[in-house]
DNA sequence: CCTAAACGATACAGATCTGTATCGCACTTG
DNA sequence: CAAGTGCGATACAGATCTGTATCGTTTAGG
């Protein structure tokens, strides 16, 4: 009699449905464009011309649908992060310059409308929701990261300088939005050179 | 017969209505709050206790509330900043610190809940906004005076430095709504005065 | 004092929102 | 073949959204 509770059958692909996948899909271009509350479900349903049972099986509420859609945005991005860190070898010092310089290429894309993670946050304010646990558990790797790097040249205090260096990227990132690419988020990589150089001590206070 | 037209009798005080005062007032605390997609007017006019009518006199769409609201915003800012600056008298490099200083505690303080342009830029992408012009004129009003700032401590790039600052600050205004105000965003002075430093040559290079 | 305007209250229009219910069809697996 | 499940289509529920229309009533200016 338990039998039918722990089912569980090879006929549940759970994850790799296509048709979750073309939802999924279809979501996470509408709502990181025009963002997360101007797209309601129907148009989802809409675009992707699946029906509406459908994304309510795979997704309980629209809740699940933007937690879904954070988390594969989340595994891309250190997942091109893991990438420019394996070509840089063991060179800590490179490896943060190597990031700095894709992560100005990425906001300098033309597909580019800020910080999933962060527009996210701002839109929904109330705590607690499975996107906002996403949105943490994001920049909370990305400090992890940068502190890693940051002991590993030796930085006098790394604490500090992963935090300098994750603010000017997240202004970046959000300043974008309002001036431009081509505005002050232009000073991105420079900007962060330099609060390496002082972190480093590679610059000796003068006078 | 043109009389009608010409009116603008006494009898219209177009900015100084209590109820006007009192809608904008209640407006700003809920949209500043809660995000401005997440508060409609009907809570605006309930939390205030005026007409839905008035509303719609003094603001003739939602659109225009929000402006209004961050036009607001806009003039409290720089009404601040202006304290901060007359404060430092004529000496740019102690300017600087100052509003690094105050932003820092502008961002600890208990009521901070993000910086209200960032907020409404990101929540409406579309351009042409009445509220995202004043966020673009809030935003490069702070980059024009770091600008004048950053000349009158005779930075080498003092486009650059400029850039860099609003990203540093940005970055903490947006990052404190992810990690909180205690998360990088404590290194916001920290950061600033370094490249202030890197910017000046206050550092020199070594090596 | 009298007229025009501001105001509160209420109802309403029309759209849109999230989520559910119900149908019949196709396919797969035992 | 039979049973279960995914799927599309559609209708619907109930709430909420922006904005308008229509009432009196209050208030202030010429």
């Amino acid at each position: 009699m338990a039998e039918t509770i722990e089912r569980t059958s090879k006929r549940r692909p759970r994850q790799n449905s296509p048709v979750r996948e073309k939802i999924l899909n279809v979501a996470s271009e509408l709502f990181y464009r025009n963002g997360i509350r101007a797209v309601g479900v129907d148009t989802v349903v809409a675009e992707s011309g699946a029906a509406k049972t459908s994304l309510y099986r795979w997704f309980p509420t629209k809740d699940d649908l933007v937690a879904a859609f954070l988390e594969r945005e989340h595994r891309d991005f250190f997942a091109h992060w893991d990438k420019v860190a394996a070509a840089s070898g063991d060179r800590p010092r490179q490896e943060l310059s190597a990031h700095l310089k894709w992560l100005a290429a990425y906001i300098t894309g033309p597909r580019y409308r800020g910080c999933p993670f962060l527009n996210m946050a701002i839109e929904f304010p109330e705590s607690g929701l499975p996107g906002r646990i996403v949105a943490h558990k994001n920049k909370s790797e990305l400090h992890r990261r940068f502190l890693a790097l940051a002991k590993g040249i030796k930085a006098k205090s790394p604490e500090s300088l992963a935090d300098q260096l994750v603010l000017l990227i997240d202004g970046a990132f959000a300043n974008s939005q309002v001036l431009g690419k081509k505005g002050p988020a232009r000073a991105l990589a420079d900007g962060g050179e330099a609060l390496i150089a002082v972190a480093t001590g590679t610059f000796a206070k003068r006078g």
